[in-house]
DNA sequence: CTGTATCCAAAATGATACTG
DNA sequence: CAGTATCATTTTGGATACAG
């Protein structure tokens, strides 16, 4: 992975125009599908474009909303999904400035796939803790045999 | 983070039964459903669940199709997949050992909205490369200026 | 073949301080 | 309010060697 992150951050400067053909092999590293898949292979992506789906939010709500992000990972996060066309970032001029960001139809066309994911989350968390309490015991049984 | 991931990794000795009510606050840092979606915000995670969807197969088979993956996070990645109960591992006594990994009844639930995600980089790959390209070029304008 | 253990380099993160 | 910059720390990952 570090070879394509570090890669996907030169960016800013040079933009690799890939010529993009349909359908790649989403197993070789040089697929552009790939680049997309490890940006969603992000906790704090995900759950901020859930939260964005809700609606317009602004940088201290959702620093707040959700819960343990950083105001450094936060702004990094978001910078991103801007970059990535996911989310729109606008400025309000009011005195002490307040930024509101919102989710794009792009963006929107993904959050519905998210939430599918949040929902399988949700429908499987038990059997996910169960699988997990049994792993464990075979192996602590293990250790002590 | 940090915490969390700590937190869930100390797991193989004490298995902290949580009372599992849905829905949980999805945005709360102690809700389960985190810790799931921690899971699956894994680039190697995705992509080797998306290929055991197609059939078992061995540990190198698997290293080498997916390009880019060192042994020891394949090795790691596939631990805490058969932990979570989405992946089998199967020991084939043959004279050098061999080891099949199979995607499970469970698994494949979760691979389906996985894959509805590759789609999802496959049909938009190219609006966001062009949305990147469209930052940049405002950034670097910007800059210049 | 399928891993684990170790050591080392690289990357992500948190805390803090500071700007507009 | 909404960030950016910096630094110390933690975490993660790759390479290598070795074991069952």
């Amino acid at each position: 992975m570090a070879r394509l992150a570090a890669a996907a951050k030169k960016a800013p400067s040079g933009h690799q125009v890939t010529p993009a053909t349909p359908p790649w092999d989403v197993y070789s590293a040089a697929c552009p599908t790939r680049l997309v898949l490890d940006r969603l292979a992000d906790k704090w992506a995900l759950l901020i474009l859930g939260r964005l789906a809700g609606g317009p939010i602004r940088f201290n709500q959702l620093r707040r909303q959700i819960e343990g992000v950083s105001q450094k990972v936060l702004s990094q996060t978001l910078k991103r999904l801007e970059r990535d066309g996911l989310l729109s970032r606008r400025v309000v001029p009011t005195v002490p400035v307040t930024v509101e960001y919102a989710i794009t139809p792009l963006g929107r066309t993904l959050s519905d796939t998210v939430r599918a994911l949040a929902r399988w989350a949700e429908a499987n968390i038990e059997s996910v803790l169960a699988a997990q309490a049994a792993y464990d015991a075979a192996q602590t049984s293990r250790a002590t045999t």
